[in-house]
DNA sequence: TTGAAAGCGCTAACAC
DNA sequence: GTGTTAGCGCTTTCAA
């Protein structure tokens, strides 16, 4: 591939004139311009980035982990990153974590080779010693999500535990006291905090917490479905479910269904997550929004802030809190007890 | 950050010698090899890649340009793309063109200047100048899915003319003669060939064309719901509607649930594209299946054949070529047709 | 087995 | 305005 020198041979500059005219094209002639930039068109020339990312120590790359691109709320998260890091002129090195803390690790130390410019972490499982060589590296990074040991760091988040609780609670008001919850892996801060809020919910209203109303799920569709199966097999099994995701509660919807049972009549459910199926599935899913794709964009502009500031770390330590908000749609039976109260 | 001068200096030996601890293991004595792996512990020392990739000419870094990341479908490509490129050791720069022309070119601009050593792009909008580009530059490259201009290319595709002819044959076969289609952007080649196998259907069923059968959609789950709407208004509504993906099926849905009509009763409806939601909507969604994971690990592997064995694009120009196939579900209603033919 | 040194292609400081 | 040149951090050839 054809590089500077040849251009600046044929052209009949020198090499700094030609890194000029790309990179600093006021502080060239307009003659020697429309020279080089004839000739960069003759010969196909494009710069090699590397080169260029190694003299000046910035890649224009950016990195983005996520633990399940399969999961509906990751695309969302992604586009809004890209869309930004695009903007910016940035490229998002795409990293699938499949929730596995050694692949994630794999791809950090890839990354830090790679010499990214910045780090989206999602839910991330490092640990203390791995942030502890992101700040070491002076890698800027933003988390999106808690997690374990309470990195400090710049992080957008939700909080699973009012959401949880908004939950349980809405199905409380409802009327409902037998109610179950499929939670994601316990190992996940996230399902943790889901099931805290649960209980909160259930703790306020006074009902006795029954630890056979909850079941543990993988946080996808067929989680939700063996979750039902399960919970429908007690001796009295639950009126309603608090599903810790929407993927979950799709699942569970279809194994309610496959009972021969009715949704919301025989069995209410709510989700978590607000996935764009989640309003189109019949019953439409009440379920707990958080706003993924602007959490991405904001993770990302955080993100660069950082970069462009050079920020040092300990400076600007944002946490940007997203309120999680509760979508009352059908699965709840709300309508159904509402119109019971006023009959 | 510590360089590899830094190391070598610490541990008293050359740079050479700790770039052949790190690349050539075994070309170097027990003895130095520890001396080196503990200084560059001490020193947590990590090699930077741009360098490396700058004197090797290799960036171990792969490039996924997809349409639409929102789409359910290209997650999917990306999941399969991702498992074989980190099982290679590379990183994949994910790129979401958003269909637009100008933002896949610019990606591919910044995609040379990064000198990826190789390029996935999936429903390409390029045009030849772009992949003469590409080849002029030996940056091997796989589509998955064809384009206009036929550009010579290794390539993944489904045949979408038969996939509309098998989903609008299915509908003709079922008893229907009154057979909608809601394509995607005439713009796009798929869409059209789609389009092309629902003709085809019914010419050989001798089912003569009303042009107002076939509305134009967007591919999204609006489309489809504005399709519908569309339709149904006209004097004589269709019994059956092929749509030309699951989003906009289920868009299609939507819309005739919310007219009062039943599905598949008073209309049916085929999919395509197979996506994992569609078997989970009520009711279950007949559709056309493309193993798109599949698709992403093939076209991975491909890239990675080229990649690897540096074949000149001409060598072997492989097209692989993958059978849509029909998934019989509720929404079309064959069930009934059956039941109703038995009786 | 190891070291010296030439490149990989670019940027920017410095000199003219 | 423009050219010369010293890096950026690595790999590999060649010689010892």
């Amino acid at each position: 591939m054809v590089n500077i020198r040849q251009v600046a041979k044929k052209a009949g500059v020198s090499v700094a004139t030609v890194s000029r005219v790309l990179n600093h094209p006021d502080t060239v002639s307009p003659r020697t311009m429309e020279q080089v930039l004839e000739t960069i068109k003759e010969l196909r020339y494009t710069p090699n980035g590397l080169a260029r990312s190694l003299a000046l120590k910035k890649t224009s790359t950016i990195a983005l982990l996520i633990p399940n691109i399969l999961n509906p709320l990751y695309p969302q998260v992604a586009k809004g990153v890209e869309d930004v890091a695009h903007q910016k002129g940035y490229n998002v090195l795409l990293c699938n974590t499949e929730e596995k803390e050694h692949k994630e690790r794999d791809y950090l130390e890839m990354l830090i080779e790679k010499r990214v410019d910045g780090l989206i972490l999602t839910s991330s499982l490092l640990r203390k010693v791995d942030f502890d060589q992101i700040k070491e590296k002076q890698i800027p990074f933003v988390m999106i999500g808690k997690n374990e040991g309470n990195i400090e760091a710049n992080r957008v988040f939700t909080d699973y535990i009012l959401g949880g609780y908004l939950a349980t609670q809405h199905l409380i008001e409802i009327g409902y006291t037998a109610i179950a919850h499929i939670s994601g892996p316990k190992s996940q801060l996230a399902s943790r905090e889901k099931l805290q809020g649960y209980k909160k919910a259930l703790q306020e209203a006074n009902i006795s917490l029954d630890e056979r109303y909850i079941v543990e799920g993988d946080n996808e569709i067929e989680g939700g479905y063996l979750g039902v199966k399960k919970l429908l097999k007690l001796p009295e099994p639950p009126q309603a479910i608090f599903a810790a995701n929407d993927l979950m509660a799709i699942g569970a919807i279809d194994a309610i269904k496959s009972e021969g049972l009715r949704i919301p009549e025989d069995v209410a459910i709510v989700g978590f997550d607000d996935i764009k199926i989640s309003s189109l599935i019949e019953p439409k899913l009440t379920t707990i929004s958080q706003p993924v794709y602007k959490m991405g964009l904001i993770a990302a502009r955080l993100l660069f802030d950082c970069i462009e500031n050079n920020l040092e770390e300990d400076d600007f330590q944002q946490n940007i809190f997203i309120q999680p908000k509760l979508m009352v749609r059908k699965s709840c039976g709300c309508e159904e007890r509402v119109r019971e109260i006023f009959n």
